[in-house]
DNA sequence: AGATAAACGAGACGGTACGTCCGGTCTTGAT
DNA sequence: ATCAAGACCGGACGTACCGTCTCGTTTATCT
């Protein structure tokens, strides 16, 4: 035989689904500190236990959450048109847009919490917003095309965008939108 | 008449650098979370009615042990050689340096994680570290020296670079010397 | 000076009251097991750390309880009129009585759990309910006055009469009134 | 026909000697309280449904098991060499020399509060401790054969003994050997 | 020189949440 | 149908801190 089987009831979906998304909708409410385990167990409607069985921490939750899609919205999701730096734009834009409004700056704050206290949240979040993505890529795609002529690659460029905007939330000023367009100017023009 | 009258002691000094000191030793030892009001006053050794008759939360706290240097080293204040490329890498090569460590990463992650809770540590901590001072002074010099050809300002570069080093922290992706090095190269060429 | 002195708040008579009265309360209406110190601060309007500040369990609870005559009807203390049989017999009535009621049985019963969980409380529902009391030295009168007829002390027949109530209620044996008062007959009958 | 048919394997022998047995080693070795289904099971290698499939609290389990022999030593069953007064004393005795020793007064006390909660090990304590066993019925014998004398039976007599140890297990008051001769010698001593 | 009153150390108080244990029920696959 | 295994919902455990509130003591100012 292949495997040592194991008898005996399995894991419940409904209850990991119910607990992942009251940690979404308490995440929303209330932000990252403030999110308990016992207050997501009762809005899931599952005992403690069923949380602790599965999952180490709140940590573990959010990073699972965020995984599933359940924290961020898809408007965050990167543009792919073929225009790389009206992609880059627009994302930033779409970025920028949702810090202008409280629940958005919350939400930024929330997450950046979590990333600092949890290092899965923080390899996610930066997946999901930008190193890992097509931009990444694409930059480095452009990079490529013009060796020697811009010696930082497209990833480092997408963080130190991502990274400027992580600053504004955590410093809470504002980011003017022309500022962002410009930078992805800057950014993406090959030196020339 | 100028104000209303008030007799009794005034506020102890002694009892404030405690708190200051105690503020600073159990965050460098414990991180942000796990920092309690309790423990500070303990460690301080005052009533901890001493501590809230001054202080509204641990974020105040830290944010005004911070402005006296109790927290970060000296070593991370910019220098100033005159060599504008070379002080920018030097100073980068500091900060990822200290990222390098255990220690000074997780120190890095305690102050985002203060910083995305409140807003005052938010404020001092991308003072203290970078957008306000120096560099930001020199690099809009440099900026202004070549009007049309830098579109984007000295402070945003400076921004994006304390930027590329948080979002590195919150990832856990150790930061490659070299790389900040060709990340500083880029953004301070005048795209000549 | 005569004592280290200590300044800072007192303890709370209220929350001393109001605990020892939920507890007797609670012990009535759920009995021993089924008494939570969690349920006796709720019913109390205290936290529980202040249950657990100045009692470290339920058992010492129910034994302060017991001991400020929280617990036990007045009913159950000896009468005297002077004629030792009649109120032994009286006493023994007494107790049969509630032992015949479904509430007092439960009580007995739950007070002799506590007594066999908790030394204290054994300590006190011995004193209380018999051993220590006026039967006691009025038995030992007796004895004394016709020595060598009736080697048994007074204290241990008191404590074997208090015996028969307590298997009795263990052994859910009801016990017939005549039965008990043929019992007191035989223990103060001198041997005559 | 003569009954539903049922079909399936039949009641695991093995299951439930383990059962007891492990109800045995975890009562002596934790004491009533502290005594849990989910501790039995485990010790036992069976699951938990197998305990409550057939037994319905651990009162009951611990019932069972005293049923069986494996709570009691066998020791403490009467003596009956013909002599009531010797077989009784020896029998007081052998229970006063178990109260002296820790683990003996534990054992009893954990009988005791297990009495208190559950009625059938109340009864069938008491009946195998003396109520029901042969003394019951040497002591009525005895008082038969002197009508009028001695109002108070044979099985009272016998509680009332068994209730003064259990008084004295309950206070932690140790039961002096002479005492217990004193009682004995006083109890049958048919008036004379 | 009092009298006044705020600051201080200590810590009790009503609460909330922690992470764990166990109760009793239910589910699964094997026998 | 029973069994071993163990997930599930729920309730209580005992602990850690929260922020507020006394206490009794110590000081600095005002009368």
């Amino acid at each position: 035989m292949t495997e040592g089987h194991r008898s005996g009831p399995v894991r419940s979906d409904a209850a990991r689904r119910a607990i992942l998304e009251a940690t979404a909708q308490q995440f929303h409410e209330k932000g990252y500190d403030h999110l308990t385990i016992e207050g997501i167990a009762q809005r899931a409607g599952t005992g403690k236990q069923t949380v602790y069985r599965w999952w180490g921490s709140k940590g573990e939750l959010l990073a699972e959450a965020l995984l599933e899609g359940l924290i961020l919205p898809d408007t965050l999701r990167p543009p792919d048109t073929g225009d790389l730096e009206a992609d880059l734009s627009a994302w930033l834009q779409t970025l920028s847009d949702m810090l202008q409004q409280p629940r958005g700056e919350a939400l930024m704050r929330s997450l950046i919490a979590a990333a600092a206290e949890h290092a899965e949240v923080g390899r996610r979040l930066r997946a999901t917003l930008g190193a890992d993505f097509v931009f990444t890529r694409r930059l480095q795609a452009e990079v490529d095309a013009h060796p020697g002529e811009a010696p930082a690659s497209g990833a480092e460029l997408t963080e130190a965008l991502l990274g400027l905007i992580i600053v504004r939330a955590l410093s809470r000023e504002p980011l003017d939108p022309s500022t962002a367009a410009r930078l992805v100017q800057v950014l993406t023009a090959p030196s020339a």
